[in-house]
RNA sequence: CGCGGAGUGGAGCAGUCCGGUAGCUCGUCGGGCUCAUAACCCGAAGGUCGUAGGUUCAAAUCCUGCCUCCGCAACCA
């Protein structure tokens, strides 16, 4: 079979700095949903997700989180790996950017744009906040201050890599002229062109040197590839590109389809075909920026404490009904709401009322009137052509639907037929039929026509359902040949039906109790949240006292710290204090205050004259009305002991290190 | 004048490109049916399509101004 066509999908590489949330989700049951659906169709699939795992963002969370960057990442990657499979995603590969091949072939490619002279080397002016350790540009800036943190900021140069952009954006307009759906939906291509097409495009900075935690540039080790190179090539470094082994990207490449968020179509349709272009290596079909799913009352946001996790939606509702939900609920390019009550009602409207009641009571009379053997009887009637009419009708809408990614569009058809079943019964009223033995014949017919339309129902669910899908046509008791994407287009296909009644497939939930659990369960949530945060802050707290060693640091780092030694020559207690001291300082030439909470251990008198290491560079900042200029250097002996570090045999002033 | 999206019966949306009976889902009300998960089927009520002008025989639909909401603005899907 290795002529088969072949279908690449990817989702974006999500950032593993957090949980994923019900976006994340959303993004990659949409992804799922094609996958599969393009494998019923008969392509060879390859699907691929994963995780972008360098950047500052990380290194930051990692430390305070006392652990190393890796360390971290891995732990938020299980639980993503994890959400997949709870979601029932067939991606084929999975792929994180710490992986080695990955590394090996990104260190390749940034060489070679190197070597083309796409990559040079030159010096990136910007906005500087030293306490974040982050460049912003002007824009960025919030009057004039940092963003994150409102302090002040400074321009200052840092040496870079720049990729040259500006130099492919006469050939990106090209690309998306003759290749209109290079960007969908087409709303976005304006926005592209608008946006930063239009009013140019200046090279990109892609290294970096004020963090660690990336990959190394190979031939300038102060340099690490900054996010762009780094995570677009991800693409192609999963399929084996710049390995020794490239048959998967020789065999996939170029993709159909990047789905990534609109907030990155960006990246997505510039930055990476232009990468592609400076490497000579052929561009995607097409990147689709699908829409945000909003949470009712604004942005998902911790502090709102109204993230959805997915997580608990399947434990709750099962996988197949979250899935439906979010490929049914929002049209797929714009944003959606995503709320409970909507999630319910759409649970028990589309899947509990019409399509699990329709099997229902097809198995019921199935069973009741037939001994759960059916056939058809040929004993037709006009009433049957509409019903295959709407199911001819459905299949071939649908699939033109799912090759554009036009979910929501494509299980409306999907469920026109269900409802169009529905109708079929009251119309064709079987149990009047039933009740008179003339009408046998009839009967089974119908029965025939209804076990028919719920196994095309049942093929054409797969892509969103799968588990739903295989129990539907389970129950219809129909040969694996009966199920074939071929055979949904073809009413009648099937020879016989031998049923059997499963259980309830979706069972209707009662709105006003379930919103009512879920408030309380959100409560519950919430405040075990703020208990956890409490006790994370307590337990980091504890970690500076522990010997438990936080994140490796270099000697760089290390010489951040101004540690001196300084003279006691007077010491005092703080007023309104337990366990302040105040301790006036000879540290060489100067003289200066700090406070310190350590008058359980010591009395003000007996430290004058002694010698104690300080850490000289610390930000000042006020106890209890003093001011203090630095830090003692101490021991937690025990839980409730704590040393001083004396020196007495050092000079004040001298440093330490 | 940074860019973009949106304002349509109680709620959520389609229709707007290519002007001419305002449609769908949910909800409400009434009826029918009993095979079925208090489900299903039929019917009804309810909108001068954000606002002010303009073009036209005719505008939700084209043009102009204004108002409101939302998203993006070097990385939250």
């Amino acid at each position: 079979m290795s002529d088969k066509k072949t279908y690449y999908i990817t989702t974006p590489i999500y950032y593993p700095s957090d949980n994923l949330h019900i976006g994340h989700a959303y993004c990659t049951v949409a992804a799922d949903a094609e996958a599969r659906f393009r494998r019923l169709e008969g392509y060879d699939v390859m699907f691929l997700t994963g995780t972008d795992e360098h950047g500052q963002k990380i290194e930051r969370k990692a430390i305070e989180a006392g652990k190393t960057p890796k360390q971290y990442v891995d732990d938020i990657v299980e639980g993503i790996l994890e959400l997949w499979k709870v979601l029932n995603i067939s991606n084929d590969r999975f792929i994180r950017t710490t992986d080695d091949y990955h590394v090996k072939a990104v260190q390749k490619i940034f060489k070679e744009l190197y070597d083309r002279g796409d990559i040079y080397k030159n010096e990136y002016e910007g906005w500087y906040c030293t306490p974040c350790e982050s460049f912003w540009t002007e824009h960025q800036l919030v009057d004039g201050k940092c963003p994150d943190c409102g302090r002040e900021v400074e321009l200052t140069k840092e040496e870079s890599y720049f990729f040259r952009l500006s130099k492919y954006q006469k050939r990106l307009e090209e690309l998306y002229e003759k290749n209109p759906n290079f960007i969908s939906p087409q709303s976005r291509l304006n926005e592209m062109l608008s946006n930063f097409i239009r009013p140019g495009l200046d090279d990109l900075c892609v290294s970096r040197t004020s963090f660690k935690w990336g990959i190394p540039v190979t031939f300038d080790d102060k340099h690490i590839v900054y996010v762009w190179v780094d995570a677009l090539s991800n693409y192609i470094t999963a399929l084996g590109y710049g390995s020794d082994d490239d048959s998967l990207y020789r065999k996939y490449w170029p993709a159909q389809v990047h789905l990534v968020g609109k907030e990155i179509v960006r990246f997505h349709t510039i930055i990476w075909p232009a990468m592609l272009m400076a490497l000579d290596l052929p561009v995607p079909e097409m990147v689709f920026g699908h829409g945000w799913l909003l949470l009712e009352g604004g942005k998902m946001s911790k502090s709102k404490g109204n993230v959805v996790d997915p997580l608990v939606l399947c434990e709750r509702y099962g996988t197949d009904a979250i899935r439906y939900f979010l490929l049914r609920e929002v049209p797929f390019g714009s944003d959606g709401i995503f709320s409970n009550e909507a999630l319910i009602n759409r649970i028990n409207s589309d899947l509990a009322n019409d399509l699990g009641n329709l099997v229902s009571r097809t198995l019921t009379m199935s069973e009741k009137y037939f001994n759960n053997e059916i056939t058809a009887s040929g004993v037709t009637d006009p009433l049957d052509d509409e019903l295959k009419a709407v199911a001819a009708e459905a299949v071939s809408k649908y699939a033109g639907l799912m090759e554009q990614l036009l979910f929501s569009s494509a299980f409306s058809e999907v469920f026109r037929l269900v409802s169009r079943a529905n109708k079929y019964i009251d119309e064709t009223m079987p149990w009047k039929l039933a009740k008179d033995e003339a009408s046998r014949g009839r009967l089974q017919q119908v029965l025939y026509n209804l076990c028919e339309a719920l196994r095309i129902v049942a093929i054409l669910c797969q892509p969103a359902m799968p588990d739903t899908s295989a129990k539907i046509l389970s129950c219809l008791g129909v040969d694996e040949a009966d199920c074939a994407w071929d055979t949904a287009a073809n009413f009648g296909a099937t020879k016989a039906f031998h049923t059997s009644k499963g259980e309830i497939l979706f069972p209707r939930i009662d709105l006003e109790k379930e919103l009512d659990a879920l408030e309380k369960d959100k409560k519950k949530r919430a405040a075990e949240a703020e208990k956890a945060a409490k006790k994370a802050e307590k337990a980091a707290k504890k970690a500076h006292h522990d010997d438990e060693a936080p994140a490796e640091i270099t000697i760089d780092d290390f010489a951040k710290l101004d540690l001196r030694v300084a003279e006691v020559t007077a010491c005092e207690v703080v007023p309104n204090s337990d366990k302040l001291l105040k301790l006036t300082l000879r540290v060489g030439d100067e003289t200066r205050t700090i406070a310190s909470s350590i008058r359980p251990w010591y009395r003000p008198e007996e430290l004058v004259g002694r010698h104690i290491i300080i850490v000289a560079n610390l930000k000042p900042a006020v106890f209890r009305g003093v001011e203090s200029h630095g830090m003692l250097l101490a021991c937690d002996n025990t839980k409730d002991d704590c040393k001083l570090i004396f020196a007495d045999d050092c000079t004040p002033g001298r440093k330490v290190r």
